[in-house]
DNA sequence: CCCGTACCATACACTACTGTATGGTTATCG
DNA sequence: CGATAACCATACAGTAGTGTATGGTACGGG
Protein backbone atom coordinates (compact mmCIF):
# COMPACT_ATOMS: atom_id res chain seq x y z
CA UNK A 1 0.00 0.00 0.00
CA UNK A 2 1.86 3.31 -1.39
CA UNK A 3 2.02 6.08 1.35
CA UNK A 4 0.87 8.84 -1.07
CA UNK A 5 0.40 12.63 -0.13
CA UNK A 6 -0.80 11.99 3.99
CA UNK A 7 -2.46 15.21 5.07
CA UNK A 8 -0.54 16.25 8.01
CA UNK A 9 -0.48 19.88 10.11
CA UNK A 10 -2.37 21.09 6.61
CA UNK A 11 0.45 20.84 4.25
CA UNK A 12 1.40 17.92 1.98
CA UNK A 13 4.02 15.24 3.19
CA UNK A 14 4.98 13.22 0.56
CA UNK A 15 6.49 10.06 0.46
CA UNK A 16 8.97 8.14 3.25
CA UNK A 17 10.90 10.03 6.35
CA UNK A 18 14.32 10.32 6.65
CA UNK A 19 15.31 10.17 10.72
CA UNK A 20 15.36 14.13 10.71
CA UNK A 21 11.78 14.22 9.61
CA UNK A 22 10.91 12.08 12.91
CA UNK A 23 12.84 14.46 15.52
CA UNK A 24 11.61 17.73 13.63
CA UNK A 25 8.23 16.38 13.95
CA UNK A 26 8.97 15.56 17.46
CA UNK A 27 9.88 18.91 18.11
CA UNK A 28 7.13 20.92 16.66
CA UNK A 29 4.60 18.20 18.45
CA UNK A 30 6.26 18.46 21.81
CA UNK A 31 5.82 22.45 21.45
CA UNK A 32 2.13 21.88 20.00
CA UNK A 33 0.56 19.02 21.94
CA UNK A 34 3.24 18.44 24.94
CA UNK A 35 5.75 15.77 25.53
CA UNK A 36 3.46 13.31 26.38
CA UNK A 37 2.84 12.79 22.53
CA UNK A 38 6.51 12.12 21.94
CA UNK A 39 5.97 8.44 21.79
CA UNK A 40 5.75 5.84 19.22
CA UNK A 41 2.54 5.31 18.20
CA UNK A 42 1.08 8.65 18.65
CA UNK A 43 4.02 10.27 16.65
CA UNK A 44 3.38 7.72 13.77
CA UNK A 45 -0.55 8.04 14.07
CA UNK A 46 0.32 11.84 13.68
CA UNK A 47 2.94 11.83 10.47
CA UNK A 48 0.40 9.17 9.02
CA UNK A 49 2.80 6.27 8.69
CA UNK A 50 3.04 2.94 11.09
CA UNK A 51 5.82 2.44 13.60
CA UNK A 52 7.54 0.30 11.69
CA UNK A 53 9.60 3.64 10.62
CA UNK A 54 9.93 5.11 14.35
CA UNK A 55 12.00 1.73 14.92
CA UNK A 56 13.83 1.20 11.66
CA UNK A 57 14.87 4.87 12.66
CA UNK A 58 15.64 4.78 16.39
CA UNK A 59 16.45 1.65 18.55
CA UNK A 60 13.61 2.74 20.90
CA UNK A 61 11.48 5.84 22.14
CA UNK A 62 14.56 6.63 25.18
CA UNK A 63 17.02 7.19 21.64
CA UNK A 64 14.70 9.16 19.74
CA UNK A 65 14.19 11.45 23.04
CA UNK A 66 17.81 12.04 23.13
CA UNK A 67 17.83 12.84 19.57
CA UNK A 68 15.01 15.62 20.15
CA UNK A 69 16.82 17.05 23.01
CA UNK A 70 20.07 17.12 21.63
CA UNK A 71 18.64 19.03 18.32
CA UNK A 72 16.43 21.41 21.44
CA UNK A 73 19.80 22.07 22.48
CA UNK A 74 21.52 23.71 19.36
CA UNK A 75 18.53 25.65 18.72
CA UNK A 76 17.95 27.15 22.16
CA UNK A 77 20.94 28.91 22.37
CA UNK A 78 23.71 29.18 19.91
CA UNK A 79 21.42 30.28 17.03
CA UNK A 80 20.15 33.15 18.86
CA UNK A 81 23.32 34.15 20.28
CA UNK A 82 25.32 33.85 17.14
CA UNK A 83 22.65 36.50 15.61
CA UNK A 84 23.42 38.91 18.29
CA UNK A 85 26.77 38.54 18.36
CA UNK A 86 26.64 39.48 14.54
CA UNK A 87 24.55 42.14 14.46
CA UNK A 88 24.32 44.08 17.21
CA UNK A 89 27.33 46.61 18.54
CA UNK A 90 28.13 46.55 22.21
CA UNK A 91 25.98 48.43 23.97
CA UNK A 92 22.80 47.26 21.88
CA UNK A 93 23.30 43.98 22.86
CA UNK A 94 21.00 43.62 25.99
CA UNK A 95 18.06 45.48 24.53
CA UNK A 96 18.23 43.05 21.50
CA UNK A 97 18.58 39.71 23.26
CA UNK A 98 15.63 40.92 25.66
CA UNK A 99 13.63 42.19 22.64
CA UNK A 100 14.15 39.03 20.77
CA UNK A 101 13.52 36.90 23.37
CA UNK A 102 10.58 38.20 25.03
CA UNK A 103 8.75 38.39 22.15
CA UNK A 104 9.33 34.74 20.66
CA UNK A 105 6.53 31.89 21.08
CA UNK A 106 6.90 30.20 24.10
CA UNK A 107 5.39 27.63 23.48
CA UNK A 108 8.04 24.78 23.02
CA UNK A 109 10.22 26.31 25.84
CA UNK A 110 7.03 25.54 28.23
CA UNK A 111 7.27 22.08 26.57
CA UNK A 112 10.49 21.22 27.58
CA UNK A 113 10.33 22.88 30.76
CA UNK A 114 7.29 20.83 31.76
CA UNK A 115 9.25 17.57 30.32
CA UNK A 116 11.91 18.32 32.29
CA UNK A 117 10.25 18.11 35.49
CA UNK A 118 9.44 14.17 34.63
CA UNK A 119 12.80 12.83 32.75
CA UNK A 120 16.02 13.50 33.54
CA UNK A 121 17.92 13.84 30.28
CA UNK A 122 15.63 17.02 29.31
CA UNK A 123 16.39 18.18 32.54
CA UNK A 124 20.13 17.82 32.45
CA UNK A 125 19.21 19.69 29.03
CA UNK A 126 17.14 22.42 30.04
CA UNK A 127 19.97 23.22 33.08
CA UNK A 128 22.70 23.33 30.25
CA UNK A 129 20.69 25.70 28.43
CA UNK A 130 20.29 28.21 31.56
CA UNK A 131 23.72 27.73 32.58
CA UNK A 132 24.93 28.73 28.52
CA UNK A 133 22.24 31.37 28.52
CA UNK A 134 23.02 33.26 31.59
CA UNK A 135 26.93 33.34 30.84
CA UNK A 136 25.98 34.86 28.02
CA UNK A 137 23.66 37.48 29.72
CA UNK A 138 26.84 37.62 32.05
CA UNK A 139 29.11 38.57 29.38
CA UNK A 140 27.39 41.53 27.98
CA UNK A 141 26.96 42.59 31.31
CA UNK A 142 30.70 42.72 32.08
CA UNK A 143 31.60 44.07 29.15
CA UNK A 144 29.30 47.09 29.89
CA UNK A 145 31.46 47.46 32.34
CA UNK A 146 29.65 45.97 35.62
CA UNK A 147 31.92 44.21 37.62
CA UNK A 148 31.85 39.99 37.71
CA UNK A 149 29.98 39.34 40.86
CA UNK A 150 27.18 41.81 40.14
CA UNK A 151 26.88 40.66 36.84
CA UNK A 152 26.09 37.45 37.58
CA UNK A 153 23.57 38.05 39.63
CA UNK A 154 22.06 40.59 37.54
CA UNK A 155 22.40 38.00 34.84
CA UNK A 156 20.33 35.46 36.78
CA UNK A 157 18.04 38.40 37.34
CA UNK A 158 17.24 38.91 34.10
CA UNK A 159 17.31 35.59 32.73
CA UNK A 160 14.51 34.40 35.62
CA UNK A 161 12.53 37.21 34.05
CA UNK A 162 12.58 35.95 30.65
CA UNK A 163 11.70 32.82 31.76
CA UNK A 164 8.94 33.59 34.01
CA UNK A 165 7.25 35.76 31.11
CA UNK A 166 8.11 32.31 28.79
CA UNK A 167 6.50 30.00 31.20
CA UNK A 168 3.44 32.03 31.70
CA UNK A 169 2.31 31.83 28.15
CA UNK A 170 3.05 36.01 27.76
CA UNK A 171 4.62 37.39 24.94
CA UNK A 172 4.55 41.15 25.75
CA UNK A 173 4.64 43.47 22.77
CA UNK A 174 3.87 46.65 21.36
CA UNK A 175 4.20 49.80 24.02
CA UNK A 176 4.16 47.07 26.90
CA UNK A 177 7.28 45.13 25.28
CA UNK A 178 9.05 48.74 25.12
CA UNK A 179 8.42 49.33 28.94
CA UNK A 180 9.89 46.18 30.14
CA UNK A 181 12.60 45.98 28.04
CA UNK A 182 13.83 49.46 29.40
CA UNK A 183 12.79 48.83 33.00
CA UNK A 184 15.17 45.06 32.48
CA UNK A 185 17.63 47.31 30.48
CA UNK A 186 18.06 49.69 33.59
CA UNK A 187 18.17 47.08 36.16
CA UNK A 188 20.90 45.43 33.60
CA UNK A 189 23.52 48.26 33.42
CA UNK A 190 22.69 49.32 37.06
CA UNK A 191 21.05 52.66 36.56
CA UNK A 192 19.18 51.93 39.71
CA UNK A 193 19.38 55.01 42.53
CA UNK A 194 20.92 52.89 45.95
CA UNK A 195 21.13 56.11 47.53
CA UNK A 196 17.27 56.22 47.59
CA UNK A 197 16.74 52.89 49.68
CA UNK A 198 15.06 54.39 53.02
CA UNK B 1 -6.00 -9.05 56.04
CA UNK B 2 -5.17 -6.07 58.18
CA UNK B 3 -2.72 -3.22 57.11
CA UNK B 4 -1.00 -2.31 59.67
CA UNK B 5 1.56 0.73 60.29
CA UNK B 6 2.95 0.70 56.12
CA UNK B 7 6.05 3.00 56.15
CA UNK B 8 5.21 5.49 53.73
CA UNK B 9 8.36 8.80 53.37
CA UNK B 10 9.65 7.17 56.35
CA UNK B 11 7.08 7.84 58.64
CA UNK B 12 4.66 5.37 59.86
CA UNK B 13 1.36 5.83 58.27
CA UNK B 14 -1.74 3.86 60.40
CA UNK B 15 -4.56 1.98 59.21
CA UNK B 16 -7.67 3.59 57.25
CA UNK B 17 -7.50 6.69 54.58
CA UNK B 18 -9.54 9.75 54.44
CA UNK B 19 -9.98 11.38 51.15
CA UNK B 20 -7.90 14.46 52.61
CA UNK B 21 -4.72 11.81 52.96
CA UNK B 22 -5.16 10.54 49.47
CA UNK B 23 -5.02 14.78 48.52
CA UNK B 24 -2.24 15.32 50.59
CA UNK B 25 -0.27 12.11 49.37
CA UNK B 26 -1.30 13.61 45.78
CA UNK B 27 0.66 16.78 46.54
CA UNK B 28 3.53 14.91 47.90
CA UNK B 29 3.62 12.63 45.40
CA UNK B 30 3.13 15.64 43.11
CA UNK B 31 6.16 17.87 44.11
CA UNK B 32 8.04 14.44 44.94
CA UNK B 33 7.89 12.58 41.88
CA UNK B 34 5.76 14.48 39.26
CA UNK B 35 2.63 14.73 37.61
CA UNK B 36 2.48 11.25 35.74
CA UNK B 37 2.45 9.09 39.71
CA UNK B 38 -1.13 10.87 40.16
CA UNK B 39 -2.97 8.19 39.11
CA UNK B 40 -5.02 5.51 41.43
CA UNK B 41 -2.47 2.85 41.06
CA UNK B 42 1.54 4.18 41.77
CA UNK B 43 -0.67 6.26 44.18
CA UNK B 44 -2.15 3.22 45.85
CA UNK B 45 1.08 1.49 45.94
CA UNK B 46 2.97 4.69 47.57
CA UNK B 47 0.08 4.27 49.92
CA UNK B 48 0.23 0.88 50.79
CA UNK B 49 -3.23 -0.10 49.76
CA UNK B 50 -5.04 -0.98 46.87
CA UNK B 51 -7.10 0.83 44.33
CA UNK B 52 -10.39 -0.17 46.05
CA UNK B 53 -9.70 2.71 48.63
CA UNK B 54 -8.76 4.93 46.07
CA UNK B 55 -12.01 4.50 44.49
CA UNK B 56 -14.29 4.31 47.09
CA UNK B 57 -13.24 8.57 47.61
CA UNK B 58 -13.25 9.42 44.15
CA UNK B 59 -15.43 8.47 41.32
CA UNK B 60 -12.35 8.70 38.66
CA UNK B 61 -8.72 9.99 38.48
CA UNK B 62 -10.33 13.25 36.58
CA UNK B 63 -12.34 13.58 40.23
CA UNK B 64 -9.20 13.16 42.02
CA UNK B 65 -7.17 15.72 39.86
CA UNK B 66 -9.87 18.26 40.57
CA UNK B 67 -9.57 18.00 44.32
CA UNK B 68 -5.68 18.26 44.09
CA UNK B 69 -5.49 20.95 41.94
CA UNK B 70 -8.42 23.20 43.86
CA UNK B 71 -5.93 22.05 47.31
CA UNK B 72 -2.94 23.47 45.75
CA UNK B 73 -4.79 26.52 44.60
CA UNK B 74 -5.86 27.56 48.04
CA UNK B 75 -2.27 26.79 49.20
CA UNK B 76 -0.26 28.65 46.60
CA UNK B 77 -2.32 32.00 47.49
CA UNK B 78 -3.97 33.14 49.89
CA UNK B 79 -1.80 31.78 52.73
CA UNK B 80 0.80 33.41 52.15
CA UNK B 81 -0.98 37.02 51.22
CA UNK B 82 -2.79 36.33 54.31
CA UNK B 83 0.51 36.04 56.19
CA UNK B 84 2.11 39.17 54.36
CA UNK B 85 -0.45 41.10 54.92
CA UNK B 86 -0.78 40.18 58.98
CA UNK B 87 2.64 40.83 60.24
CA UNK B 88 4.31 43.20 57.77
CA UNK B 89 3.86 47.27 57.76
CA UNK B 90 3.01 48.78 53.87
CA UNK B 91 7.05 49.35 53.20
CA UNK B 92 7.64 46.27 54.32
CA UNK B 93 5.40 44.28 52.37
CA UNK B 94 7.52 43.90 49.43
CA UNK B 95 10.88 42.55 50.72
CA UNK B 96 9.02 40.68 52.62
CA UNK B 97 6.89 38.76 49.84
CA UNK B 98 10.08 38.83 47.54
CA UNK B 99 12.52 36.56 50.05
CA UNK B 100 9.43 34.38 51.43
CA UNK B 101 8.79 33.65 47.75
CA UNK B 102 12.27 33.28 46.20
CA UNK B 103 13.66 31.19 49.85
CA UNK B 104 10.12 28.89 49.12
CA UNK B 105 11.23 25.44 47.82
CA UNK B 106 10.20 25.13 44.59
CA UNK B 107 9.30 21.51 43.93
CA UNK B 108 5.52 21.97 44.25
CA UNK B 109 5.53 24.90 41.48
CA UNK B 110 7.67 23.30 39.29
CA UNK B 111 5.66 20.33 39.00
CA UNK B 112 2.46 22.02 38.91
CA UNK B 113 3.71 24.32 36.03
CA UNK B 114 4.63 20.92 34.38
CA UNK B 115 1.31 19.44 35.18
CA UNK B 116 0.13 22.64 33.50
CA UNK B 117 1.52 21.80 30.12
CA UNK B 118 -0.45 18.74 29.55
CA UNK B 119 -3.76 18.94 31.26
CA UNK B 120 -6.09 21.93 30.26
CA UNK B 121 -7.73 22.11 34.10
CA UNK B 122 -3.96 22.39 35.61
CA UNK B 123 -3.44 25.33 33.11
CA UNK B 124 -6.59 27.21 34.36
CA UNK B 125 -5.28 27.13 38.09
CA UNK B 126 -2.31 28.45 37.46
CA UNK B 127 -3.52 31.30 35.41
CA UNK B 128 -5.53 31.88 38.43
CA UNK B 129 -2.97 31.59 40.59
CA UNK B 130 -0.64 33.88 38.32
CA UNK B 131 -3.65 36.52 38.26
CA UNK B 132 -4.25 36.64 42.12
CA UNK B 133 -0.56 36.76 42.61
CA UNK B 134 0.28 39.79 40.49
CA UNK B 135 -2.71 41.17 41.24
CA UNK B 136 -1.68 41.11 45.37
CA UNK B 137 1.74 42.49 43.54
CA UNK B 138 0.39 45.33 42.12
CA UNK B 139 -2.04 46.18 45.14
CA UNK B 140 1.37 46.60 46.93
CA UNK B 141 2.91 48.80 44.45
CA UNK B 142 0.18 51.18 43.99
CA UNK B 143 -0.01 51.36 47.83
CA UNK B 144 3.20 52.18 47.79
CA UNK B 145 2.55 55.29 45.27
CA UNK B 146 2.94 54.28 41.98
CA UNK B 147 1.08 54.87 39.25
CA UNK B 148 -1.71 51.91 38.27
CA UNK B 149 -0.35 51.13 34.63
CA UNK B 150 3.51 50.89 35.42
CA UNK B 151 2.44 49.32 38.77
CA UNK B 152 0.93 46.45 36.96
CA UNK B 153 4.10 45.99 34.75
CA UNK B 154 6.42 46.18 37.40
CA UNK B 155 4.49 43.17 39.23
CA UNK B 156 4.29 41.15 35.95
CA UNK B 157 8.50 41.72 35.89
CA UNK B 158 8.80 41.04 39.60
CA UNK B 159 6.30 38.17 39.01
CA UNK B 160 8.47 36.78 35.72
CA UNK B 161 11.61 36.75 37.73
CA UNK B 162 10.13 34.90 41.49
CA UNK B 163 8.57 32.15 38.56
CA UNK B 164 11.68 31.93 36.49
CA UNK B 165 13.93 31.54 39.38
CA UNK B 166 11.60 29.26 41.07
CA UNK B 167 10.96 27.29 37.61
CA UNK B 168 14.98 26.82 37.01
CA UNK B 169 14.77 24.88 40.53
CA UNK B 170 16.99 27.50 42.57
CA UNK B 171 16.44 28.56 45.85
CA UNK B 172 18.76 31.82 46.09
CA UNK B 173 20.01 32.14 50.65
CA UNK B 174 22.50 34.65 52.21
CA UNK B 175 24.20 36.88 50.64
CA UNK B 176 22.88 36.42 47.44
CA UNK B 177 19.38 36.64 48.23
CA UNK B 178 19.95 39.43 49.61
CA UNK B 179 21.11 41.45 46.84
CA UNK B 180 18.34 39.93 44.54
CA UNK B 181 16.37 41.05 46.92
CA UNK B 182 17.80 44.72 46.98
CA UNK B 183 17.54 44.78 43.22
CA UNK B 184 14.20 43.88 42.82
CA UNK B 185 12.61 46.16 45.13
CA UNK B 186 14.60 49.17 43.44
CA UNK B 187 13.17 47.85 40.27
CA UNK B 188 9.45 47.48 42.12
CA UNK B 189 9.70 51.08 43.80
CA UNK B 190 10.68 52.81 40.66
CA UNK B 191 14.24 53.46 42.36
CA UNK B 192 15.84 53.63 38.77
CA UNK B 193 17.23 56.67 37.26
CA UNK B 194 16.00 56.94 33.87
CA UNK B 195 17.77 60.21 32.89
CA UNK B 196 20.94 58.06 32.92
CA UNK B 197 19.55 56.44 29.97
CA UNK B 198 22.03 57.15 26.83
C1' DC C 1 16.74 -3.48 -15.71
C1' DC C 2 17.11 -5.44 -11.58
C1' DC C 3 19.07 -5.70 -7.07
C1' DG C 4 20.19 -4.24 -2.68
C1' DT C 5 19.37 -0.97 0.63
C1' DA C 6 16.25 1.97 2.78
C1' DC C 7 11.94 2.38 4.40
C1' DC C 8 7.18 0.81 5.88
C1' DA C 9 3.11 -2.42 7.47
C1' DT C 10 1.33 -5.93 10.27
C1' DA C 11 0.99 -9.31 13.80
C1' DC C 12 2.38 -10.86 18.31
C1' DA C 13 3.34 -11.07 23.12
C1' DC C 14 3.95 -8.05 26.82
C1' DT C 15 3.21 -4.16 30.41
C1' DA C 16 0.85 -0.73 33.03
C1' DC C 17 -2.68 1.26 33.67
C1' DT C 18 -8.25 2.04 33.86
C1' DG C 19 -12.97 1.46 35.88
C1' DT C 20 -16.44 -1.87 37.83
C1' DA C 21 -18.31 -5.51 40.62
C1' DT C 22 -18.44 -7.97 44.54
C1' DG C 23 -17.41 -9.27 48.84
C1' DG C 24 -14.50 -8.73 53.15
C1' DT C 25 -13.07 -6.07 57.27
C1' DT C 26 -13.13 -2.39 60.79
C1' DA C 27 -15.12 1.44 63.54
C1' DT C 28 -18.66 3.49 65.82
C1' DC C 29 -22.93 4.57 67.88
C1' DG C 30 -27.58 3.70 69.59
C1' DC D 1 -23.79 -6.13 71.38
C1' DG D 2 -24.98 -5.81 66.94
C1' DA D 3 -26.03 -3.21 62.74
C1' DT D 4 -24.75 0.07 59.57
C1' DA D 5 -21.58 2.83 57.35
C1' DA D 6 -16.98 3.47 56.04
C1' DC D 7 -13.17 1.59 54.13
C1' DC D 8 -10.23 -1.95 51.59
C1' DA D 9 -8.85 -6.24 48.55
C1' DT D 10 -9.28 -8.87 44.54
C1' DA D 11 -10.65 -10.31 40.14
C1' DC D 12 -12.12 -9.03 35.58
C1' DA D 13 -12.42 -6.99 31.12
C1' DG D 14 -10.80 -3.21 28.58
C1' DT D 15 -7.33 0.33 26.49
C1' DA D 16 -3.00 2.27 25.00
C1' DG D 17 1.17 1.88 24.68
C1' DT D 18 5.91 -1.05 24.17
C1' DG D 19 9.51 -3.71 21.41
C1' DT D 20 10.38 -7.57 18.06
C1' DA D 21 9.94 -10.38 14.02
C1' DT D 22 9.00 -10.89 9.56
C1' DG D 23 7.80 -9.82 5.26
C1' DG D 24 6.49 -6.15 1.76
C1' DT D 25 7.42 -1.96 -1.22
C1' DA D 26 10.21 1.94 -3.52
C1' DC D 27 14.21 3.69 -5.71
C1' DG D 28 18.92 4.95 -7.11
C1' DG D 29 23.34 2.90 -8.91
C1' DG D 30 25.94 -0.56 -11.47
Amino acid sequence: MALVNTQVYGWTMSKRLSESDWIDAGLRVLASRGFHVLKAEPLAKELGVSRGSFYWHFADVEAFHRRVIAHWKALATETVIAEIEDEQPLEMRLPALLRRALSAEPALEIAMRSWAAAYDAAAAATEEVDRRRRAYLTQILTECGTGPALAETRAAILYWTYLGCALTGTKPAGRQLDIVVEELCALGSGRISREHTR
